[in-house]
RNA sequence: CGGGGUGUAGCUCAGCCUGGUAGAGCGCUACUUUCGGGAGGUAGAAGUCGCAGGUUCGAAUCCUGUCACCCCGACCA
């Protein structure tokens, strides 16, 4: 490409609506352009690379044996009605009337689709096993969108689909899906984890992540500082952690007129956050409110409350007019002593002896509080988001936290959605039987601005070889004073071209350091320059993205360096 | 959905408090001198000040409403 005829329109100024690095870069090397909040246009440059990403993708996916296919973004509400999640996807799902006031949906994803296309054209478990992908737009009206194409509401999407006989070769693809992942992973140069993973609204048994790992990332992720244990915070266990201490202080009551939080209350009394308790009131399974109680400085997790077999999925808090009721208290000054509701406690709350907690009377506390004695022993779970340092599940190590952007997702879905549609092949013995089924998904858009949040400078992008828009850019220094210059460049331009080399050629005319500045705002791996110094020696300046300095390189060097 | 903030030239912003019919830098156009790390000069184009009402002789500026966008929160502790 000449880029004298090609769309490039970067900024040196920081674009206001950007917070995070890679969303900043993006607009500033003209890749992207908002049109509405969690929507963009790309450019043909930000085209380029979302394109490569898509390519990497594809090939893996064929070699994997899946098949492409594609299905409508604009997606009849009955099947969705049919599945049971037209009612449950929530204000995420994009509803729309056409003009007959039929109800429509954007497809946030496509498990409906494509079971309804086995259930019409697959009879026979001959056709088994199928594994059916698409790229393709989603959109999902996010709650709030942020961070350019790391949330965006619409997004470019790998998702496949795979049916199978029998649980085996269910679990037989999802492996070669999960290698097929790690191929993918690696051939975009990125650095990532797979994690263990809740399988939210897409629903069945099992599921692990590919996350990047960045500090902007929206994931917390749990891994173990010895054994590859890893996993999304959602679904990192917790477990008991020693006996409990007896029973020592006598059950006080203290004013807190104000002070609401344990943290408040802590600081108050001078005493270690780890001794005090907080109740979280939610609504029961059945009928009626329960009582979660933690210590003061864990968090409850959301995933492992809502999975709790007494307690409402999803999770649903208690207002304040149910708190007031079953305590007689403002909520802030809650506690289970009296057995107000039913309680379920963390393991870390229930090991707490002589602890500190609310009074259930607006503006008190009580110090000196035990389970038993002040409170009925309370039923016990895993409630709790794991903190840094606690011991990591598989037994190995300790817990360190840390941040991830969300790539890429396997699931094992079982017969979850081929059930709910009534699908059904006739196997070996001529018997009616449900197909068992995957799904596999990628965020391309996402991966572009995962790849740059990992990989950049002060200068701009830093592009690995396999998605840069271009591998190489040749650079012509004040080519009007000299024609050679423009034929030689003109020359190696061809050369590269012909050898099948992604390059394109800076011919705009503008002065090296306005040109420079944008070859490395967008990213180009590998720079030469060519110059009538570089032609009087006989030689081509060269330079990687990476590297500070540059060197001069004979043409048969070059060619030879670039054509790995 | 709750809280906070911002809407003025293509971009980044000043002007608003204290009302008197619009500015800077970057970018863009032309000419010119420059020409190896975002050049200098000269001339120029470009804004119904988010939108709608209101107050006023007069509104970017004050008041009301509304829309859009950004940030934080949405975990009662």
């Amino acid at each position: 490409m000449r880029l004298s005829r090609y769309h490039l329109v970067t900024l040196k100024e920081v674009p206001a609506e950007a917070e995070i690095v890679s969303h900043k870069l993006m607009i500033r090397a003209g890749m992207i352009r908002k049109l509405a909040a969690g929507i963009y246009t790309w450019l043909p440059l930000g085209l380029r690379v979302m394109r490569k990403v898509e390519n990497i993708v594809r090939e893996e996916m064929d070699r994997a044996g899946a098949l492409e296919a594609l299905a409508s973004m604009v997606l009849p509400a009955e099947l969705w009605q049919e599945s049971g999640r037209y009612a449950k996807y929530g204000p995420e799902l994009l509803r729309l009337k056409d003009r007959h006031h039929r109800d429509f949906v954007l497809g946030p994803t496509h498990e409906e689709v494509f079971t309804d296309l086995i259930r019409r054209d697959i009879k026979s478990y001959r056709q088994l096993p199928i594994n059916l992908y698409q790229i393709q737009m989603k959109f999902r009206d996010e709650i709030r969108p942020r961070f350019g194409v790391m949330r965006g509401r619409e997004f470019l999407m790998k998702d496949a689909y795979s049916f199978h006989l029998d649980d085996a070769d269910l679990e037989r693809e999802y492996q070669n899906m999960r290698e097929t992942y790690k191929r993918i992973f690696d051939r975009l140069d990125v650095d990532y984890r797979i994690v263990r993973a809740d399988t939210g609204a897409i629903g069945g048994d099992r599921s692990e992540e590919f996350q990047v790992l960045a500090h902007a990332g929206e994931d917390q992720l749990a891994v173990s500082d010895t054994s590859d244990y890893a996993a999304n915070i959602e679904v990192a266990e917790t477990s008991p952690q020693g006996a409990r201490g007896a029973a020592t202080a006598a059950l006080q009551k203290v004013s807190t007129p104000t002070q609401k939080t344990c943290e408040d209350v802590a600081a108050l009394l001078k005493i270690p956050l780890t001794t005090t308790m907080k109740l979280i009131v939610v609504k029961a399974r059945e009928d009626g409110l329960v009582a979660l109680a933690l210590r003061g400085d864990h968090t409850l997790n959301n995933v492992k409350a809502a999975k709790h077999p007494n307690i409402a999925s999803p999770l649903t808090l208690a207002n304040e007019e149910e708190i007031r009721d079953a305590f007689g208290s403002e909520p802030g000054f809650l506690g289970p002593i009296g057995d107000k509701v039913p309680v379920i406690a963390d393991f870390a709350a229930a090991a707490l002896s002589d602890f500190v907690c609310g009074a259930n009377e607006t503006g008190f506390h009580v110090t000196g509080a035990n389970w038993g004695r002040d409170a009925t022993e309370p039923m016990t779970a895993d409630l709790r988001n794991a903190v840094e340092g606690d011991p990591s599940p598989d037994g190995q190590g300790h817990l360190r936290l840390v941040r991830g952007i969300e790539v890429g997702q396997i699931f094992q879905n079982g017969p979850l959605y081929t059930k709910a549609l009534g699908v059904t092949v006739l196997d070996e013995a001529g018997k009616e039987v449900t197909p068992t089924a995957g799904c596999y998904g990628i965020g391309v858009t996402r991966i572009v601005g995962a790849v740059i949040e990992q990989s950049h400078d002060d200068a701009g992008i830093v592009w690995p070889d396999s998605i840069a828009p271009w591998r190489v850019a040749i650079c012509m220094i004040n080519p009007k004073n000299d024609a050679k210059v423009t034929a030689a460049a003109d020359e190696l331009y061809v050369e590269l071209q012909e050898r099948g080399i992604d390059v394109c050629l800076d011919d705009r005319g503008l002065r090296p350091g306005a040109m420079f500045a944008d070859i490395e705002l967008i990213g180009i791996p590998h720079r030469v320059v060519v110059s009538e110094r570089g032609i009087a020696a006989g030689t081509f300046e060269y330079r990687a993205r990476r590297d500070s300095e540059s060197c001069n390189l004979s043409r048969d060097e070059l060619l030879t360096l670039l054509s790995k």
